[in-house]
RNA sequence: GGGCCUGUAGCUCAAUUGGUUAGAGCAGAGCGCUCAUAACGCUUUGGUUGGGGGUUCGAGUCCCUCCGGGCCUACCA
């Protein structure tokens, strides 16, 4: 048995994220933790709200609400839309924890004593209407570029020219749109990467079975330029984890709060501990996940993210943890994702482009999502949810290929032996063909899940339920009941069997559905097969079963126009 | 501008990393079955692998070039 430790990347506090978001990170690592946790592995799976930074501080503004009532609110929200998607977190936390609290300060310490912390003194915008400074991106003004009237402080979208804020002709507020603007001199602290950009890029370089969308992220920041820079760790913002160094205050950074990709990371540790105090636990339970002087050695890394976050996970936390000298537990394997699009267009959560996953659950149970989301997960490359392929692939799949070979195998159950597993006949080459079948697909099957190539486990689960169909057609068994009943009674019995394996298959996919088919085989037995043929004579003859309403139903033609419609514009 | 990724059948994707005649699913066509959610099975149509050039006995795969799509470019997260 092998422990795994699991995150995905923490989703940003502002909003109800869509189906991208869910897509790119948390869905695929519920996927591989529900699967390692059924073969048997000890799985602490983690994620958390990433809560700091001036976007969730505009959007508490923006709902007239203190920014800590609204991220508490905004937490208890998507926590639920964790279950309602049936996201198999151990613990669900928050960066802004108490416990994160402490571990960012004790990071920022350890870093400190260590010479890997300088202070910088530079240059920034303060607007005096909206009581803050504010980031490049949030200085709107006219390009001296190209003119272009709305271009931002870091970059103009129009003639994409780097700019700084400064640069600006008539630069306002993005926010207010005050104009009542100053360049004040403020003092922060950087985190100095460059210091350790021979470390990363070994540790780097030994990746040879990472993603290439990863370690190309990686290499790339690296190598830009003059190489990995120095990265500013703190702001000027009231709503954060307070700059101290460990438990000392920091002299001269009063009142400002470390950056939030600074804190975000550390809560994947911090949500650990959240996760054994909430029970009373000792350290001990959850260092043995992430000190290697402590437990972890012996631990598996993973994480998900899309790739916007990559640069962080390879380069920033890395840095944060190797420069603490202290023996956490560093990545194994990042599995990045790209982005899935909306219709010809892209999801856009300011926007409000696209299904939000409170709207999607609105409309259709979590495993209609789940299953054509990872079977479409972005791996190679961007990929696009339309209506049409969503409606295709989900009735195709659900309802046809898995549901309906469990309606018919019931159905001619019920009418020909009554709700119990028939008993009788023998199995012949017809069974064995397709136990080797099955036997080789489920290998496959394994070895994508290990490997955490999703569509492509995604696809030999499919042809796991389309064997069982292609068996039953050349069984034909409603032909040889006429005749030989018997010999039907055995084609049922292990059609029925064929059922509770594909529960126990495909729950890591569609764990509701899953959970639907194993009631109605009126069995509770979750084990993974080890022997195909064995696994087909768990339902022995005589044993009771309830045949199950329909699993899945279809998305009409109706619906999908209905719901392309609604989902268009913008939400409200 | 620079860097990275990507382009394969109408659609969504494969192709053991340079090795037979480029494969699946969906959609389309035909046949079969009648247990089943008008479901299932079998057969089948469909590709100058974005264009051009090169290396090689051999290129979807490597190199050059052009075209298209996307991402990143460090103070959004």
């Amino acid at each position: 048995m092998a422990r795994v430790l699991i995150t995905s990347a923490i989703p940003y506090i502002n909003g109800i994220k869509h189906l991208g978001n869910l897509v790119g990170s948390q869905l695929p690592a519920d996927l591989y933790a529900r699967y390692m946790r059924q073969r048997g592995h000890e799985v602490l799976f983690l994620c958390a709200t990433d809560e700091h930074g001036t976007p969730a501080e505009l959007a508490a503004a923006k709902a007239g609400k203190p920014v800590a009532e609204f991220c508490a609110e905004m937490h208890a929200v998507q926590a639920k839309l964790g279950e309602g998607f049936r996201l198999s977190f151990d613990h669900f936390g928050r960066s802004s924890s108490p416990q994160n609290h402490a571990l960012t300060q004790h990071f920022a310490g350890k870093l400190a004593e260590a010479g890997l912390i300088e202070e910088v003194s530079e240059r920034q915008v303060y607007s005096h209407a909206d009581g803050r400074f504010l980031p490049d991106r949030y200085i709107e003004g006219t390009c001296p570029n190209c003119g272009y009237d709305k271009a931002r402080g870091d970059q103009c979208e129009n003639c994409t020219k780097q700019l700084d804020p400064t640069d600006l002709i008539e630069p306002r507020s993005a926010i207010s749109g005050s104009t009542d603007l100053e360049v004040r001199e403020t003092k922060h602290l950087y985190l100095r990467q460059s210091q350790i950009r021979d470390r990363l890029r070994d540790w780097i370089d030994g990746q040879s079975d990472w993603p290439i969308l990863t370690t190309s992220i990686a290499r790339k920041w690296l190598d830009d330029g003059d190489g990995l820079r120095d990265r500013g760790i703190t702001r000027d913002l009231d709503w954060g984890v307070p700059v101290k160094k460990g438990t000392q205050d920091w002299p001269g950074m009063e009142g400002k709060v470390f950056y939030v990709w600074f804190d975000a990371p550390i809560e994947y540790i911090a949500s650990a501990k959240e996760w054994t105090d909430a029970d009373g636990r000792p350290d001990a339970d959850w260092e043995r996940w992430w000190r290697t002087d402590k437990g972890a050695e012996d631990v598996r890394y993973v994480q998900f993210m899309g790739k916007d976050n990559v640069p962080f996970h390879t380069l920033s936390f890395p840095a944060t943890i190797m420069g603490s000298g202290e023996p956490w537990k560093l990545v194994d394997y990042i599995k990045s994702f790209n982005y899935l699009n909306y219709d010809g267009g892209q999801f856009s959560t300011s926007q409000g482009r696209g299904v939000f996953q409170d709207q999607a659950l609105e409309i259709l149970p979590a495993d209609y999502w789940r299953w054509w989301l990872l079977s479409h997960a972005p791996e190679s490359s961007d990929s696009e949810f339309t209506w049409e392929n969503f409606q295709a692939g989900v009735n195709k799949d659900l309802a046809d290929v898995l549901g309906n070979f469990v309606s018919r195998v019931t159905k001619f159950c019920r009418s020909k032996f009554g709700e119990v597993v028939p008993e009788g006949g023998t199995t012949g080459p017809a069974e064995e063909a397709l136990v080797a079948e099955l036997t080789r697909r489920l290998a496959a099957y394994q070895d994508h899940m290990e490997a955490i190539e999703i569509r492509k486990a995604a696809a030999e689960l499919r042809a796991i339920w389309v064997a069982g169909n292609e068996y039953l057609q050349s069984a034909a068994p409603w032909t040889l009941f006429k005749t030989d009943p018997e010999a039907a009674a055995a084609v049922v019995r292990l059609s029925l069997n064929l059922i509770r394996l594909y529960a126990v298959l495909s729950r890591p996919f569609i764990p509701d559905a899953a959970q639907e088919l194993m009631r109605a085989m009126n069995c509770d037995d979750w084990t993974w097969p080890e022997d195909i043929g064995a696994a087909l004579t768990t339902l022995p003859a005589g044993h009771a079963f309830t045949v199950p309403d329909v699993t899945f139903r279809k998305i009409t033609d109706d619906e999908r126009e209905e719901w392309k419609a609604r989902f268009s514009g913008t939400r409200d």
